[in-house]
DNA sequence: TTTTAAACTAATGTCGAAATTTTAATACCT
DNA sequence: AGGTATTAAAATTTCGACATTAGTTTAAAA
């Protein structure tokens, strides 16, 4: 097994911690609580932090240490409608290029996601359901083959993860679950019968649900 | 005036350094031979590292240093395909929201390159010509008003640079330059009559020329 | 009372060196 | 000879300490 360095670790358990909103928005990050919190030295440390700067969720002041970057609404806005272009742009190329074992992966993720959402919707394990919401529609956009598209999908959904997060806590027990499921089962229609145009104007319309209800909230 | 610190500094040569094929693809950056070359010691600059691997021109191998990203012909396809799409994206975008101040800013940069293009091409600067042509582009995409969506074009410029400087090592002299100038003019015209589908279609295909001609190069 | 200056505290950024791990070179055995 | 173990050299990673800079409190002067 590949022991990783302790920058590696820190740099995976300190974008948790913000993605999370542990570390809220504007935080300082200090040095000396986050090597009492990480258990390491300064030097791990400023690599992890390097690294956020570069992913924008931290900023860097000179000779002024790091803070969590602020959310505001225009960012928000600004994200959620690109993530909602760049995600059809996925699902069209997918719908263009996907193969037999694209669609069949797309039919085993819905069903996954579908069979556990009551349970987990019980549970309230959010994060749990989270994670199958994420397989299902990276089963979809995968199907595009271009890892380069796909990775900056990815960095949008990390950057939008701190604005999901206080959607899920806001919309945990409200009927908004159901509403989701059923515009999964539109999407998976859509993209299965290649109906190109329709399935990228529902999965824009998806991914925006959030924008919309937070930009009241923020 | 702001005193960036050494990872900043270093960050920005090496980075340069990089994309300029000083480090070619595959070569082993080693502590000493960068402290020697860059005049900081190693912990500016495993910062500065760091960021590249976000960035992803640097890799880096645990406990066995860090290495230049290998440069492929998949990757080569695959970044500028999704550079003209995402390029695609920003040019319909701006097409629709773009104001006079937004056409003012096209009619300069691409009156700017013209006038300065003969004499760049007899001076052989191929660095201050590239710098007019990124101009011109940006006066363009800059139009659709999404810091997100300029952000993953510079991302993907940034990392095309490493193979876009050897189309231009590779094309210094030869007519290349005149029918870049004409697709030039083709793409002010109609992004400035608003014609979105055609703009989008000719702003794809400039960008995808290099990629046509390094695949058999690679 | 307000303003300014100075001293003190706390935090950041950098270096040199120690500890750990990889790479290589050499010797050894079958 | 071929392959394996041993040893030495080199490189990476981490820590501790120091210099530098920012932020805060205290004190003095207007």
């Amino acid at each position: 097994m590949p022991q990783e360095n302790s920058a590696a670790k820190v740099l995976h358990h300190l974008k948790q911690d913000i993605l999370k909103g542990v570390f809220a928005a504007g935080h300082k990050l200090k040095m000396s609580a986050l090597k009492e919190r990480y258990k390491v030295g300064v030097n791990p440390l400023r690599e992890a932090l390097s690294q956020l700067v570069v992913m924008q969720l931290v900023q860097v002041q000179d000779q002024r240490g790091y803070r969590v970057c602020p959310v505001t609404q225009s960012e928000l806005v600004d994200i959620y409608d690109t993530r909602a272009r760049i995600e059809s742009l996925c699902v069209g190329l997918a719908i263009v290029r996907g193969d037999d074992a694209w669609e069949a992966g797309i039919v085993a993720a819905a069903y996954q996601l579908q069979a556990n959402a009551d349970l987990l919707k019980a549970d309230g394990d959010i994060q749990a359901w989270e994670q199958l919401h994420q397989q299902f529609h990276y089963s979809i956009v995968q199907g595009c083959g271009s890892k380069e598209l796909l990775r900056v999908r990815l960095d949008l959904y990390e950057k939008a993860s701190r604005y999901r997060n206080l959607w899920l806590q806001h919309n945990a027990g409200h009927g908004a679950f159901d509403v989701n499921q059923m515009e999964h089962e539109q999407l998976v229609k859509a993209t299965l019968a290649r109906d190109a145009e329709l399935a990228k104007k529902l999965i824009s319309q998806h991914i925006q649900v959030p924008s919309q209800v937070l930009r009241d909230l923020l």
